[in-house]
RNA sequence: CGGGGUGUAGCUCAGCCUGGCUAGAGCGCUUGGUUCGGGACCAAGAGGUCGCAGGUUCGAAUCCUGUCACCCCGACCA
């Protein structure tokens, strides 16, 4: 598929505006050619530019297209490597279905091939559920490697029986509200105390018995600003994700100015009473509702309330009321499961991402079909990416020591290296040079490190590289009996023929490719 | 967009706070010699408008102002 992308394929699916700044549009005048190119950051637009071009009948359905490519992406702020950066290689794949259930086989062939794909890569990853983001679409899973090094955060069960990414973690739902006598509302003088710490200290209470009042803006449909307000507990932190999902809309917490038109008062002293004709939404975290005689800000400066009952003092209910799941899970939080355990939180890299994309892109660029009765059908559509410069990292992670990579064999840029240790003795670099030979021409992939460097050098080049099969040739080993053969991350190193030595290499390999691929 | 930091030899950096001889180190490079299976050693050498512009001063790498670039943290992130 093209790297440079019309501009127009991205304002038929609106995303010329909702990818915003990581759009890399050419710079031309009006009407210049220039101005209507965009630097592909993916390729949903272009493969359903081509589905409506020549998938005309269900009889062509499913079908899966894919293609390995230059992907650029205007990150605000690129960082850790190879990990994240604005240009990277992606395989991409996109399918095409008449009917949800076509999709789900599809889906479950994908996932289960990627599973295959980084089980041979050696990777220890895992499939977490996760958020769609901007991609859009319902149902969606990353494939991730646990490592410090990530930039991502997923919750796992300690039963090991849930596993998301913390965008869209949940916990389990909250047990009902206790039966305790509800308390009027009383106004306590709080000076000072913006924040959720200051007010328990002077108050004496406790973050989980707080009620968090966020005012957020945004805007809905054309133009028309709204103004909504988030209730969360005290000790949690609301989800901007989930938030941002529930609302339907993206929200940004709003300037101090509109805080004191929404509440009366100063940040830092919103309560949810009496706000609700004032303000568009009100989205209420599902156990921020089960609170009962919960503190919250008074909508005075200086002045917080305690005393607050969900239901009482604000509603739960009606049209401008959302009840939902819209804070961030944190490590011990129970898992949303039959048998709940633990979640425990932990930092990965994200290789891999596969979305049911539904009709979102097939619908706003008219990829139709003809179904059976001849009449016009959007494609149902899947999308499947792997983050190829991200599986050098995450395998890099995963196996390394202190002298450098190990490389999987079935990843590694070579299998095997020979070393001629001394270029200037000739009956060394005779029989180095018939190892490699004799390994290349049976199929192995094989460097040949001929350089007029010291031996140190050379070792510790191999090493840092991490070619996993080493052949070393010299002087001493020839006196020694042959060649000398070891394995990358492996102790010991044995002295071998000629023969025996590309023999061995041989069956390493063999081993270790089958050894990385699934039953 | 917000916060912090750094620009001095090819590279990594010290020197700056507290202005003062000819601006330093390690690595790399050049030449000669020795060494040669785990990133050698000895000797001699080349190499810098101290990011840029202006100012203060008898004197600026050092202090002040402006400017440019890069890095880090955060916000954001199919």
């Amino acid at each position: 598929m093209p790297g440079l992308t019309p501009l127009e394929l991205w304002q038929e699916t609106g995303r010329d505006r909702t990818m915003g700044d990581t759009l890399l549009r050419l710079a031309g005048p009006p009407g210049d050619w220039r101005s209507g190119l965009v630097l592909g950051p993916t390729h949903e637009e272009v493969i359903t530019e081509l589905a409506r071009a020549y998938l005309k009948s269900y009889k062509q359905l499913p079908i899966t297209l894919y293609q390995i490519q230059t992907k650029f992406r205007g990150e605000a702020r690129p960082k850790s490597g190879i990990l994240r950066t604005r240009e990277f290689l992606m395989k991409d794949a996109y399918s095409f279905h008449d009917s949800k259930e076509s999709l789900d086989r599809e889906y479950e062939n994908l996932y289960a091939a990627y599973c295959r794909i980084f089980g041979r890569c050696g990777l220890p990853y895992l499939a977490v559920e996760a958020d769609t983001g901007a991609m859009g679409g319902d149902v969606s899973h990353e494939f991730m490697v646990l490592t410090e090094a990530g930039e991502d955060a997923v919750a796992i069960s300690e039963r090991g029986d849930y596993a998301a990414n913390l965008e869209r973690a949940q916990a389990a739902p909250p047990a009902a509200p206790a039966d305790v006598a509800l308390q009027p509302i009383q106004e306590v003088h709080t000076p000072g105390a913006g924040r959720v710490e200051d007010v328990c200290r002077m108050l004496g209470t406790r973050p989980q018995d707080m009620l968090k009042t966020l005012v957020y803006q945004g805007t809905e449909g054309a133009e028309r600003r709204i103004r909504v307000v988030a209730l969360v507990r005290g000790d949690h932190e609301i989800s901007e994700t989930k938030l941002n999902k529930v609302a339907g809309t993206p929200l940004e917490l709003a300037d101090p100015e509109t805080i004191a038109a929404v509440t009366g008062a100063k940040v830092g002293f919103a309560g949810p009473q009496g706000l609700i004709d004032r303000i568009d939404k009100l989205i209420v975290d599902r156990e921020a509702a089960v609170l009962r005689n919960a503190a919250t800000g008074a909508n005075k400066t200086d002045y917080h309330v305690t005393g607050i009952n969900p239901g009482r003092d604000f509603p739960l209910s009606g049209d401008k009321v959302i009840l939902a799941d819209i804070r961030t899970v944190v490590d011990g939080d129970l898992a949303p499961t039959a048998n709940p355990s633990p979640l425990r939180l932990r930092t990965a890299i994200e290789i891999g991402h596969v979305f049911k994309l539904g009709t979102k892109y097939s619908h706003s660029m008219g990829a139709t079909y003809l179904d059976q009765n001849g009449s016009a059908q959007p494609c149902i559509m899947g999308c499947y990416g792997i983050g190829l410069n991200r599986i050098m990292a995450a395998a890099i992670e995963a196996h390394h020591d202190d002298d450098g990579i190990i490389w999987p064999m079935s990843i590694a840029p070579f299998e095997a290296q020979v070393i001629g240790l001394d270029p200037r003795d000739t009956e060394v670099m005779r029989v180095a040079g018939e190892i490699h030979d004799q390994l290349a021409a049976v199929g192995v992939d094989v460097l040949f490190d001929d350089r007029d460097e010291r031996a140190g050098f050379k070792f510790k080049d191999a090493d840092l590289v991490g070619v996993p099969l080493r052949v070393v040739v010299g002087k001493k080993s020839l006196a020694a009996g042959g060649v000398e053969v070891s394995q990358r991350g492996v102790e010991g190193k044995q002295t071998m023929s000629l023969a025996d030595a590309v023999r061995w290499v041989i069956g390493r390999v063999r081993e270790e490719m089958a050894a990385l691929t699934p039953k």
